[in-house]
Order: structure tokens, then sequence, then C-alpha cells
DNA sequence: TGTTCGAGATGAACCGTTTCCATGCTGTTG
DNA sequence: CAACAGCATGGAAACGGTTCATCTCGAACA
């Protein structure tokens, strides 16, 4: 059983091999009953064109580049494995590289995928991405992160945030102590204002009277756990009775610091996280958290590539809605 | 600036294509000047060698392909982002698929995988591995969840988790629950293989007096957690002092039920997890878990595909051993 | 000196598709 | 009825490398 190839379909078929191919591209000129008798060979013969021949003589390679920070991050994770459905739906692969945040590592990977022909990349940049040329000509999606200049995708982590906010605000609290990613991501900066908007609309600034209640950290548990220390470390009845923050992995860690300092949730503090990763539903108590869409963000990053939908503007970014995914970590306030 | 090719390069250099592909391929039989001359030219010209054409008259195309189960698994994502720096400190790029446990899935995408003559494949086999054909002359590393008749690699889950069954025993504990995995999947056999040696060799089998404490689970939290529940609902002095999850999911959903039943960890019962995932050390208290060398893993399955290294002979893995990560799941028995 | 031999280089064939042009056929129009 | 437009199909060139059968040339040997 040697390797069928095009030539095998057309002769067996009766027609030619120009024939076969235009069945193969949905080329439109071509008989109703002509293309079903070639596809039915085709059935028959398993046969499966050549990929590298394919896009040698055509410009398609039918690869998509994914380039990612890391791959251990679940929310990226759930993102590759999305793109890579979606790509599949189309007959198209995925090709993966983590870049480790580290920008030369990157900008080399991106130089490997253009060398490789691939029809398009789908592009979480590294948090120096200000440091990145980016190659003309081969169509480039960035996600989550968005690059000021390029056009992107993304879920809408301003409202998102608002969202779980005023999740907080609704059960009655007002000192809502706030986590925010690093200072230079694009992303923490919009969901930073998302909590900003909400205390700012609920009763005219008298909330945020008092104290700001914010702390910077990175998006990790670690960075999350001294935040959350930071935030606690006052008296009763001035520290946060409510906090939200930038990701599950930050909230997770905050909860930990609660956990230490013997502050009972949700009795005596409520939390809320961001991204809805798998592991928010594996803590005790069950993490109350906003849930990016992952799935349409990588469903819509492919078909952008795929020119099945039109590249949203420069600057204009395609934002998907969050939800709110309510689990055991929020309680009304007790009173002081 | 129309694209260079391998003519371009031969008209300047004076040589023929031929020429030219052999420098390229550091073929033996061309001279070292003719060497130098060519090399300099595809300098000045940046000339860059199409990957589909190679690999379409050639053999190699610098890709492996990796299928795995399913990527939101931290322990998958681990072993593919091993595996992508490994494979990129070659010049090797991964195409990743995942089949999520679907046989016919799983079968559509090695086909795909050999159609586009990625040099080998990594895989992590669906749970019904049995019914799958792989195909000859391409080589295949079975990584982890290891297939009768095919040469693989693994972490040595046998004598890992017995290494953190004999925890247990050092603190005292003669109770040990075990949480196993589906009982058709090969790592869950060698891993409950692990914990009856322990057992076994323990004292002479008085330990394995009164019910047995084994609970069957999918590898999963909630399936841990109704194993937990199961182990758990017994009069104190019959139900195990500590559990043995196979996986860290099982382990925090075994510390979830502890945790709904009233039972203080590590207080009353002892937990150690199986894996070594990041999560591990996120949990309240933290996982006492055994690490599997994941990287380890990836990088000699890489580098056997690459041919750095022998493969492992049929039925005779190579193994990796794993190490016991202390957290705060473990302590002493209290006495009945 | 003539012959053999082998390393280094050549040029064309080849890989499996897509695409372009020619061809024949059908149906429409003047 | 002739001319022609349009369309489905056939046949072959083209894509950009690798590889193989040849060729050339100089050294080694008798």
């Amino acid at each position: 059983m040697s390797k069928v190839g095009i030539r095998d379909v057309a002769k067996l078929a009766g027609v030619s091999t120009g024939t076969v191919s235009r069945v193969l591209n949905d080329h439109p000129s071509v008989t109703k009953d002509v293309r079903a008798r070639v596809e039915g060979i085709i059935k028959d013969l398993g046969y499966l064109p050549d990929p590298s021949a394919r896009s040698m003589r055509g410009k398609v390679s039918r690869l998509i580049g994914i380039v990612i920070p890391d791959l251990t991050n679940p929310f990226f994770s759930e993102l590759v494995q999305s793109a890579e459905q979606a790509a599949a739906n189309h007959g198209y692969n995925i090709i993966v590289m983590t870049s480790l945040d580290h920008a030369a590592k990157e900008a080399d990977r991106i130089k490997q995928l253009t060398s490789r022909k691939v029809d398009g990349i789908i592009l979480v940049p590294s948090n120096d991405f200000h440091t990145l040329k980016l190659p003309k000509g081969l169509p480039i999606v960035v996600v989550d992160r968005l690059m000021p200049g390029y056009s992107g995708i993304a879920a809408d982590h301003r409202n998102g945030v608002r969202l779980g906010v005023e999740h907080l605000l609704k059960l009655g609290h007002r000192r809502i102590g706030f986590i925010s990613g690093p200072g230079h991501s694009v992303p923490a900066n919009d969901r930073l204002r998302g909590y900003l908007d909400a205390m700012e609309q609920a009763d005219g600034g008298t909330t945020m009277a008092g104290p700001p209640l914010i702390a910077e950290a990175a998006f990790d548990y670690e960075s999350g756990r001294s935040a959350g220390n930071y935030l606690l470390a006052r008296a009763r009845n001035e520290r946060p009775t409510a906090i939200f923050a930038s990701s599950d992995q930050q909230a997770i860690g905050c909860m930990r610091a609660a956990h230490d300092l013997g502050i009972p949730i949700p009795a005596a503090l409520s939390i809320v996280g961001f991204d809805g990763i798998p592991l928010a539903s594996m803590t005790t108590p069950r993490l109350t958290t906003v849930k990016q869409p992952i799935q349409d963000v990588a469903a819509a990053a492919v078909a952008v590539l795929l020119n099945k939908q039109t590249a949203p503007e420069l600057d204009d970014p395609i934002l998907f809605a969050c939800e709110i995914l309510e689990g055991e970590t929020t309680a009304p306030p007790q009173p002081d």
C-alpha cells in the first residue's frame, strides 16, 4: 500500500488531475456528478493531499502559528486548545511556541514562523512588547494583551471587572479593595479602569473616601498573596470588606493571605477573581470569578486569520463580553 | 525584492543548484572554499530555503507533532511547553494537537501529522488507545500513558507512589487509603502497584487487614471528591488516617470532601497527591505531592525523536525518578 | 605513459500539487 | 444557420528544492 496521490484519484475517477484539484478546493466550475464521483473515490482511497506540495505551488500552508508567553498559565493553555480545535475545523494546524515572556526569544520565534510560511500568527505579546518589530504582509492577530497600533481581539476586561465590582456593590460592600496587575500591562490597566468606573458610579465619589485600597502586583499566586496581606493589614473598620483581584491566581493567593490572618471567607471578607480558569472551582470555598470567553476569543482570532471574518480596525479591537460565575466567596458585609 | 531561490544563489556563486543544496545540508563532499563562497552568497542574499519545498522531495520537515488528550490538564501543558523548548534548541518546531480523549479524533490527528511529514510524533494516547493503529515507519514516542508494544518514556509512577506512601508510613500511618485512577489506564495501574508494594512491604500484611481502602476514580477533581467522600464515610476508628491520591486534582477534590465533612487537614487526615502541578502549592494548606520530572521526560522524548539518544526497547521504557515535595497536608496520625 | 580510480561538481529528473491555457461542447443570439 | 459566448474539462507547465546518474579532472599506480 504505497501512498496514493492525486493522479491515482484522477485515474480511478476517469478525470484529470486538474479536476480533482478543483474538487479539493471547492472550485465552483465543476459539475455536481463529477464532484460526487471524485469525492467518492477520495473517500474510498483514503486519499489525503500532501500539505507540503500544496503550499509549494499554492500560497497557503494551512498552518497558523501561535506565540504565547507561557503555556503553564491555564488561561493561555485554554486559549491554545480552543484555537487548535477551531483551526482543525477548517483543516488548519497549529504550531505553538512559548516566549517565556522573553522578548528576544519571542522575536526569534516569530521569525521562525514567517520562514515556515504560516498563513497567520496569533500573538499574545510578552510584557516588553514595545521592543517588538512585527513583519509586514503576514496576518497577525494580537490577542488578550492588546498592542496599540495593531488590530486585536480580547475579552472586554474593563466591563468584565465592572460587572464583578458591581456584584460586590449590590451585596452592600463599600470598602472594596482592588489587586491590580503589573502597571505596564495593557489589560491590567483596562481592569483597573473597570474598577474605577464601577466605584465612581456607585455613589458619586463618597465611596472612594479614605485611603485608596489598590495594590499593584504581578498576576501570579505569590504576588496576590502579598497584595492581600498588604490590603488586609489594617484595623478592622478600615480594611476592605471585599477584594477584587485581577486574576484568579491572585485571588487564590489573597484567599490564602486572609486564611493566614484568620479572616473567614466570605463571612468577614468577600473575594472575586478574574479569568474563570478551571482552578477557580477547585478552591475551598469555591471562588466567585469573572469568566473570560476564551473560546470565543480564540475562535474569532482563527476566523480572522482565515478571512472568514473581517479583521478589526487598528485600535478598535473586537471585544467579547465576560460573565460572572458565582461561587462561594461572596456574601453581604458584616457590620463593622 | 522578489523572493530569492536556490537558483539565484547558484548563479551568483557560479555553481550548480545541486552544490548549493549540498552546502545547505552539510553534505561532506564539497570543498571548503566552494562551501565558503556559497555560504557567503547565501548570507548576502538573505536566502532562506523554503521548508515546503524541502519536505516535498526530501524527507525531513523539522517539524515534530505532539498529540495529547487535553491541553487544559496542567500536566500536559507543562509537557508541551518543555517539549517546545527542547525542540527549539535543535531548530525544530512543534505542531500541537488535542484529542480530547476521543479515539476517532486522535486517529484523525495522527493521520494529519503523517501527511504533514512530521519527523516524529510524541503521543500521549487517549484512554481507548487499544483501538489505535499507529503508522509504521514514523518515529513515535509514547509518553506517560505507556502502550504495551510501543517504546515509551515516562516517569516512574510505581516507585514514585511508593515513595509517597512510605512517607506516610514513616509518619506512623497504617490505615492509608488510596484513590486509584481509572482501571483501564496503564499509569493508574502502575500507581496502584506502587501503593500495594509499599503497603505489603510495610509489615508483612497486617497493615492490610480490615476492609480495603481503595477507591477507583477518574483523575479529575470531582471524582477525587466523591472518592474522598466514600473513603471517609465510616466510623472514625475505621476510616483512613491518610489518603494517597493518584493525581493532584484528585487530592484537591479529596481535601474538599474532608473539609465538607469537618475533618481537619492534616490534624485528622493526611493527604498526598501525585503529579506536582503548580496548583499543588496554591491550596490551603499546601498539598504534599510526588512530583513527576516532566521536563526530563519531554527532553528525552525529543532527543529520541531527533536520534540524539537511542530509542528505548519495546516494553522496556525509559523511566525517570519522581521526587517528593513536602507541603502541609501531612502529619503524624492522631490516636483513635 | 597509459590506465584506473575517486572525489567534487553538474544538470536534469523528480516530488505532488495548483494554475493557466487550450479545447470541445452546449446554448444563445443576430 | 453562422458566429459566438460561456463553461466544464484535459493537459502540461510551474513551484523550489533534493537526488541520482554522469561527467571531469587530477593523482596514484604499474
